[in-house]
DNA sequence: TTTTTTTTGTACCGTATCGCACATAAATAG
DNA sequence: CTATTTATGTGCGATACGGTACAAAAAAAA
């Protein structure tokens, strides 16, 4: 399987640059204030290329969200790893995901809040596809949640419950998100998010769940 | 006192009235996606009666929003009403509020979620007065729930345990509205509430909250 | 070189936007 | 009746919007 190089005029661009650009500017200022033009400057394109590379502003927008999904769920994931046991994660995922809500991330550096649910959840009502974009983003976290939870239970807790604590879990989150996007302090917000774990789940590993 | 009859040509329209229908578009479209042709169209008015009625597009929205948080302060008071002890009216206030949120009160018959939070958030990041105005809604939230449990546990619980608490309730209405915008159904909505509740605070006034 | 392919950038199209000027209408005050 | 005050509704004006046509440019292929 040869490199074949590709004909025709190089692109002056990188496409994943130029999406985390986008990005940015959605978050700010959400989907429908953002013009197409506020994104040519902010990427340095001009619009038939931002056209060509990534089809119309909702698409734009739908792939922006998509990577920020995948973005989070590597960032949170890895924050995870970060600890042992079942509490002691969580925490760390907490503090990992506040800490990005509140601009001290390399993804985003100002308290923009979570990108689905501070600018994604206004255009929903209206629109089928960001609906259910929107579902798909909140699922994946609740599997998230589901997932590290069911791992470190192995068997001990039974599937609903699981996935019930699952969904509580990402409640706090977005109600944090919402939060740091008002102006909360980072502080506040952790000492929020550290009681809500305490009164889920058991310090210690071995008691059951819910 | 005499109620001074007024000069000159009379309104055709109630202005409370007005404003619960401009409510309803910027509900379901947010801020930015409504336009002001959509407005007059709900409305019945033309934008020159509008602009001098309320003002901007802006000043309308706020004032949407103000009128919003008092109704549904209102509307949550009146809930708590309906019970008798701290446990049994915090959930009579969650189910009020879910009932909202999912389109079943008189306020709104679709499955909207919060006003606030579904379509404020997305300006507070690029508006100061937005942001103000945000902060200033999620704060009479917190303070709504603190004087209620400050209310029912008559002194038991110190002022800062019970503000926290407070919040942590706000925290779970906002994303319980994320997830009535984005499709959830009531039921498993009230389920995620009430099981909140059940772990926030006793089901027994004696108990000493958090 | 000539041809082909792809990207770039200018310039544009039709439409929608917010906000307001201005004339008309409907009420009261004198 | 005349003057004044307030509300209505048509219509406009300047701008901004999303999206695209088209020619120039930059690369590889023939």
């Amino acid at each position: 399987m040869k490199t074949e190089t590709k004909r025709g005029r190089p692109r002056k661009f990188d496409e994943d640059v130029t999406l985390d650009r986008i990005m940015l500017v959605f978050w700010r200022q959400g989907y429908a204030a953002t013009s197409l033009d506020q994104i040519a400057e902010a990427t340095g394109l001009n619009r038939p290329s931002l056209y060509a590379a990534f089809g119309s502003k909702k698409e734009m927008y739908l792939k922006v969200i998509g990577r920020f999904a995948d973005q989070m769920q590597a960032h949170l994931h890895d924050a995870g790893l970060t600890a042992s046991g079942l509490h002691p994660r969580l925490k760390a995922i907490m503090t990992a995901a506040i800490d990005l809500y509140c601009g001290k991330s390399s993804l985003c550096n100002a308290a923009y809040g979570c990108l689905a649910i501070s600018t994604l959840t206004t255009e929903v009502a209206d629109d089928p596809d960001f609906k259910s974009m929107m579902a798909h983003v909140v699922e994946r976290m609740d599997q998230g949640f589901a997932d590290l939870i069911r791992e470190e239970t192995k068997g001990l807790v039974p599937e609903a419950n699981l996935r019930f604590t699952a969904q509580h879990l990402s409640l706090i989150l977005h109600g944090i998100s919402v939060r740091a996007r008002t102006g909360e302090s980072r502080t506040a917000l952790q000492e929020l998010a550290e009681a809500a774990v305490d009164r889920l789940v058991p310090e210690t590993a071995s008691q059951t769940v819910v």
